[in-house]
Parts: structure tokens; sequence; C-alpha cells
RNA sequence: GGCCCGGUAGUUCAGCUGGUUAGAACGCUAGCCUGUCACGCUAGAGGUCGACGGUUCGAGCCCGUUCCGGGUCGCCA
């Protein structure tokens, strides 16, 4: 039977205390995390967010509290009252080694069960089965400190941004469903039968009505939902850093951005962040990195190959060149003796997997050059590849040739990654890189209609508004991503607040006016009452907080994380509703097919 | 939905070419122990080898199906 708390107070939490502290009568409560049973002496770690404090319990302890002592077990809340003393032996580990309690009371607030898991640091146990008792995994220690971490970031975020004016407003959680982009979640109405409401991707819309509103600079740490397959950096509720500025351009939002950002790592990490951060447009990152966002911490750049081979023999590179493509190399340098054929062959497959029809390649062995395609090439052909890509011996020259230019610098992308991890190419610290003037339009792989990039309320550059409606490929958007170390944080953009305007970029995505009238008539409709020129960005928290600890997944920077099938296995949800629950919302579920 | 990897005590794993009663470490339980801190020592308990079916004299091991978990691609304006 547990015993209460009545009487008790904290004093302080278990691991700040030092030998200064000697001679202080104090109070603690914990868990124990173990108990070393010595015979005549006994003692017992306690644990709090804070860190571990001993207890000691020996000749000169109350005897009932001693033969308590003997039955405490890991895990056992407990609350212990005693004099804090300098150890005879100390434990240099321990930021509170120096000292330990000589315990007078001794109360067990909650017995415990054995664990599934040991409550250690270094957890071995499968991921699975601790995040089916998360409660337990959250009591670890790293865990705790990310969490703690992510706490600090939030309220420096919040801290910065009413430093600088924003208000923070709450946008609702249940919205109209548009169903472009991302998968919604959707709630049934259950005084509406057979309607729906939606559960926000973003809270943007409501963000440029509060621009309307006059509130000129907005801020929110909102939760935002996608119905969309899970990764180890993707969640289906995530939270963002969501902002908005009226009477701002590009400028004058990226100032904002990478001012925070400097001022979040200098107050959270004290690391100092150079500004301004480099910036790159969307076609220079595609065109060297074959990303839209690189990872800039190595090099191992794209080469372009397509003159130095067009007039080739080998039929592979001219033809592609012929059908509009392109040619293109990296130069893996010193990686001959870790790419073998056989790896090699394991990165074909890989090109293979993400529609590339193959990998040709050089490898430069001390043994020799050896090329997948030499017998295709004159002497003078090869002597033109290798200085063109600089391969020295000992390097390997990977080269992807296809139709499509954006597929061959989307391979080499992968590929370059892949070639990274595979090389342990050293990276580390933090780099920043804005990437700018994002195409508007991407061409359907499929259908070949011109679709929006972003959303279709993201302005064209000034400049290519006039070629809106005859040359969709030459219109840049005013939009921007912030990417760490090759992860996309922010994503942002300055939004259209011209109705005629947003009305040709309804129709240049080929929406009719009555679509549009349907779909976003609430924001266009506000838009005519006088809409100060306006935009922002929403920054990933999780992502961002994730990188700040060089978190591996994301599951552990946030405290109830949903798993790859999007259920919680701590709760078993999704889970299925009573029948009268469903006949009050006026819905049938159709049995599903195996 | 496709592909890859995995599933054996509470946990992390080992288990040979298919062959006796499936092992180890940690944890757990009990006893001993006055300076431990991953305490030590002794003893003990603990298993539907994910599930189903097949091959075989015999299956943890081979085959098929399936379930579960992780990663990845599709998808994520």
């Amino acid at each position: 039977m547990a015993e209460t708390i009545k009487g008790l107070k904290r004093t302080d939490y278990c691991g700040v205390f030092r030998e200064e502290d000697a001679g202080r009568e104090i109070t603690v409560f914990g868990w124990v995390q173990r108990q070393r049973d010595l015979g005549q002496l006994i003692f017992v770690d306690v644990r709090d967010r804070s860190g571990i404090l001993q207890l000691a319990f020996d000749e000169d302890t109350d005897r009932a509290v001693f033969e308590k002592a003997a039955t405490l077990r890991s895990e056992y809340v407990i609350a212990a009252r005693g004099v804090v003393r300098v150890r005879t032996s100390k434990n240099p580990e321990l930021p509170t080694g120096d000292v330990e309690v000589a315990v007078q009371e001794l109360r067990i607030l909650g017995e415990a069960e054995t664990t599934p898991f040991e409550i250690l640091e270094d957890c071995n146990s499968s991921e699975a089965l601790r995040l089916k008792y998360r409660y337990l995994d959250l009591r670890r220690p790293n865990l705790q400190r990310n969490l703690l971490f992510r706490h600090k970031v939030a309220m420096s975020t919040r801290r910065f941004f009413d430093d600088n004016g924003f208000i923070e407003l709450e946008t609702p959680m249940m919205i109209k469903s548009t169903p472009e982009g991302a998968r919604d979640f959707l709630v049934p109405s259950r005084l509406h039968p057979g309607s729906f409401y939606a559960l926000p991707q973003s809270p943007q819309l409501y963000k440029q009505l509060s621009m309307v509103a006059g509130f000129d600079r907005y801020v929110q740490l909102a939760r935002c939902f996608r119905d969309e397959d899970l990764r180890a950096d993707r969640q289906p509720e995530f939270t963002q850093i969501d902002l908005e500025m009226s009477f701002v351009d590009v400028e004058d939002v990226l100032d904002i951005g990478e001012r925070y950002v400097k001022t979040l790592f200098k107050e959270t990490l004290d690391v100092d962040i150079p500004l301004p951060l480099p910036r790159m447009t969307y076609t220079e990152a595609m065109e060297r990195y074959g990303s839209d966002k690189p990872d800039t911490r190595f090099g191992m750049e794209i080469i372009d190959l397509t003159d130095t081979v067009k007039d080739c023999g080998f039929g592979v590179f001219t033809s592609a060149i012929e059908n509009g493509g392109t040619v293109r190399a990296l130069n893996a340098k010193q990686a001959a003796t870790v790419l073998t054929r056989k790896e090699i062959d394991k990165l074909t497959e890989m090109v293979r997997g993400i529609g590339g029809k193959g990998l040709a390649y050089i490898r430069w062995t001390a043994d020799g050059m050896n090329a997948s395609f030499s017998k295709f090439m004159t002497e003078e052909e090869m002597q033109n590849i290798l200085s063109v890509t600089g391969a020295e011996p000992g390097d390997v020259v990977l080269i992807v040739a296809d139709s499509t230019k954006k597929r061959t610098l989307s391979i080499l992308g992968a590929l370059r990654l892949e070639l990274a991890n595979k090389l342990n190419i050293p990276r580390s610290g933090y780099n920043f890189l804005w990437i700018t003037e994002f195409p508007f339009f991407e061409k359907d792989e499929e259908s070949g209609e011109w679709v929006a990039m972003h959303h279709p309320f993201t302005s064209p550059l000034d400049e290519c508004i006039a070629y809106l409606d005859d040359a969709p490929e030459k219109v840049f958007a005013k939009a921007y991503d912030l990417v760490l170390n090759g992860i996309e944080l922010a994503s942002g953009s300055i939004r259209i607040t011209d109705p005629d305007l947003q009305g040709r970029m309804f129709r240049a995505l080929g929406l009719s006016d009555e679509e549009a009238e349907e779909k976003f008539g609430f924001l266009t409709g506000a838009f005519r009452y006088g809409a100060p020129p306006h935009g922002g960005m929403g920054i990933g928290l999780d992502r961002l907080v994730m990188q700040m600890l060089e978190a591996p997944t994301l599951r552990d920077v946030i405290a109830f994380p949903k798993v790859q099938n999007m259920s919680e296995p701590m709760t078993d949800c999704p889970a299925t509703v009573d029948q009268q629950q469903l006949t009050d919302l006026g819905i049938s579920v159709i049995p599903q097919e195996k």
C-alpha cells in the first residue's frame, strides 16, 4: 500500500546537490534507479528529471527506515528526507557524486512492477517495445534531455518573435478541406451528415486572412496534419513555426528567418551562425547538387559532360542528348577501393530503382582504368571525360544519361548522398542554405500538364508575370526554402494579393473561375477589401530540433509519436468505434477487401 | 502498393550440415555481504522458437502462406 505525500515538500531536484550543500536538510522525490544492498549498508539511486542522487542507509539509520529501504525495487516512486553529507568514496561519473543523503525518513509513494525494459540512458531494447511503453521510454535521460531542449527551443522562438513584433494567433483545427496537395485528415460533422471538416495541413489561409485583418505580423507554433506515409523525418502530425508578415518582400522574410535562426542557435546551443546565410537559386542547386535541398557540408558537385560526349561513339550518351536530355557525372574522389565492381552494381540497382536507365562508370585503380563504355570511345574522347571530370588515379567517375534533365540531375543528387554515406565522407556543423526562385509550375510526368509547384497563392517574380499565359516554364516564384544539412527546414513565399493576378493564376493551373470561387472564394473575396502585400513561411519545429540534437529520427524529439503504419503503439490508435457513434454521424463503413 | 532487412526467456542476442532435455548475458526471485555506484558471491524461476500449413523418421533451422516491426521508393501542391 502506497504511502501519502502528506507533510512533505520538495526542497530541491535530485541533480542539483554539490559538496557545498553538505549539512542541509532536504527532501527529494523521484524514481528508484537502482538499489544496492550490501547487508548492513544500502545505497539507493533516486532519479528525477534533473539527474540522480545517492541515498545512504547505514548503522545510524533508524531501523524501520533501513528495513523499508531494503524492500525498494527499481522504479518505485519514493520520497526521502534527510541530511546531505560528503561521501567517503566519491563517484566522479555523477554530477552529484561528491555527496549523498543520510536518510531520516523514507516513503514509498508508488510501487512498480518489473518494467519491460530497463530505464537506462543507452537502452538497446527495440524501439517498437519502447514505443508501446512510451511513458517508460520517456523516463530515459536522453529523451528527457531532448524534450527539455525542445521546450527551450519553443520558448526561445516565442521570445524572438515577440521581440520582433509578432502576435501569436490560434487558428482553427477544424477547417474546410482543400484536396490539393497532401491528403487531408477528415472529421465528420454530426450536425451536417455527409459533410466533413479537415484538420489543417497548415494554417496557410487563416494566416493570410489575419494579414487582411491587419495584424501585420503573425506567428504560431501550429500543429499540422498530413495523411501521407511516414518517414524517419516525416510524421502525420507535426508542429510548424508558422509566420506571416505584411508590407514585405522576399528580403524582409529571409531577414527575419535568418535572424531567428541565429538567435535560436546562440540561445539554445551557444553556436554562432554567421549571417547572411548563403543563398542559391533552385536552378543552381539542381545543376550543382541535383537537389532542391542540397547537403552542402561536402562537395562532389555534378559535372556536365553533355558537350564533351555529344559526338562520341556511345549510343547511350548520344541518344539521350538527341532526345533533349543531358549527360552528367559525379567524381567520387579516391573511392576506387570502396567502390568495387560489386558496389557499383548495387549503385546501378539503386539508380534503376529511382527511374534511371543505368549507370556508366570509370574506375581508375592502381591496376589501371576500367570503364563500362571504353570500347565505344576513342582514346581522345576518354581523355576529354577524364579532364572535364578532373579524374585522377583512385577516383571513380559515375555517369548518368537521361532524356530529361531533371531526372538526370535528381538521380545524381540521390547518388551523391548515397556515395557520401558509403564513403563515410565527414559531415559536421550546421550548413544553412536559402533556396530561392523556385519554378512556378512543374510538368506532371504522367498527364503532361503544368501544375503549381507551391500552393497557388504564391506570387511569381515581378519580371515573370508576362510569361504567365504563354511560357509557364519561364515563370519563377517568390518562393524560398531554408535547408539545413540537406533537410528542408522551412518553406515560404510572398503571396499574391492582386485579385486579377490570382484569377490568372487559377486559370493557368486549369481551374475554372467557378471552381476557384467554390474552393478559395473566401480568400479571394477577402482580397477585394484591401489586402496588404504579405508573405511568410513555416519552419518545421520537429525537424529543427531533430537537426539541432543530431537525432536520427523525429520520434526522438516528439513525446508521443506515430509509427510507420500511422498507429500509436501505446494507445493502439486508430481504433474502431461503436456502431452508435457511426450512426450518429450518418457514416457507414465499407468493408475493406483483403 | 513495390522492394530490402528483421521476429528464439522480461530484455539483448547465440543456436553448427535438420539430430538427445533450446543456451549466454543482463533483468527478476531468494540467501549471504558495512562504502557500493553496471556492487560482489551463491542458488533458483523463467520458452506456444511470431502464426498457420508443408517436406522429413525427425524442423528453431528447409519450403509456402500469413501477421507484426523497421527502412526505402511511390506519395508528401
